[in-house]
DNA sequence: GTCTTATCAAACCAATTGGTTTCATAGCAT
DNA sequence: ATGCTATGAAACCAATTGGTTTGATAAGAC
């Protein structure tokens, strides 16, 4: 299990199931049994999903009665985004390499 | 193993070794061997990294002699920041969920 | 030609992952 | 009280991961 914070957003990212979850969210709190609703697998499944979500910090969970609504935390996809960002010239300048970009603009 | 590009690329850079090889060479080429130098692992290790890089299509390797120089493949990442950018909007603007987003919007 | 270097490939291993099923528990409904 | 519903927890399983070691191969160096 990676202890850096990156490598766990990542890694909580890099599941479709996860992916579609946190787009859930993004309308509002729903509980484990909605979230489970749309895909093809049990309950407690898509639970487990939601602990890789928690520890990643990407969602927050709480108590109401039986139920236990998640909602997103967005901005734990924050350091995953302004990673990317440092890479975002290299690509929209059609750079591959660092070196060619220095190149072009000396 | 996730066959949607999306999840190959998450996979991918949810592993600090995976993230510094990318860093390295977005200074230019590298191979094997000078990859493997600043870590305590073995460049049989580092190859298995570089695999996982070349599937999720982040960098591209040529032969040169008994060398296999690797480069960046920037544009590779361009997909995995999109998908982070549509909820840059929740950070940023401190919401984590789209009502609360659209009820001030009214 | 022989040695050395760089790399890949394969076998192996322990730990993790993503699912299942079964059981326990908490709280609403009747 | 009794039962149903939502969820968590645990045991289990097959597949994957991230490392190792060993052996093969390809190409430059002497």
């Amino acid at each position: 299990m990676p202890i850096d914070h990156l490598s766990a957003t990542f890694a909580a990212l890099a599941d479709p199931t996860r992916r579609a979850i946190l787009g859930r969210l993004a309308n509002g709190e729903a509980t484990v049994k909605e979230l489970a609703a749309p895909f093809p697998m049990s309950a407690q499944a898509v639970g487990k999903h939601l602990r890789v979500l928690e520890r990643a910090g990407l969602i927050e969970r709480r108590r109401a009665a039986q139920l236990r609504p998640s909602r997103l935390r967005a901005v734990a996809l924050k350091d995953a985004a302004e990673w990317l960002d440092t890479y975002r010239a290299f690509w929209d300048a059609g750079f591959d390499r660092m070196e060619q970009r220095l190149r072009d603009d000396g």
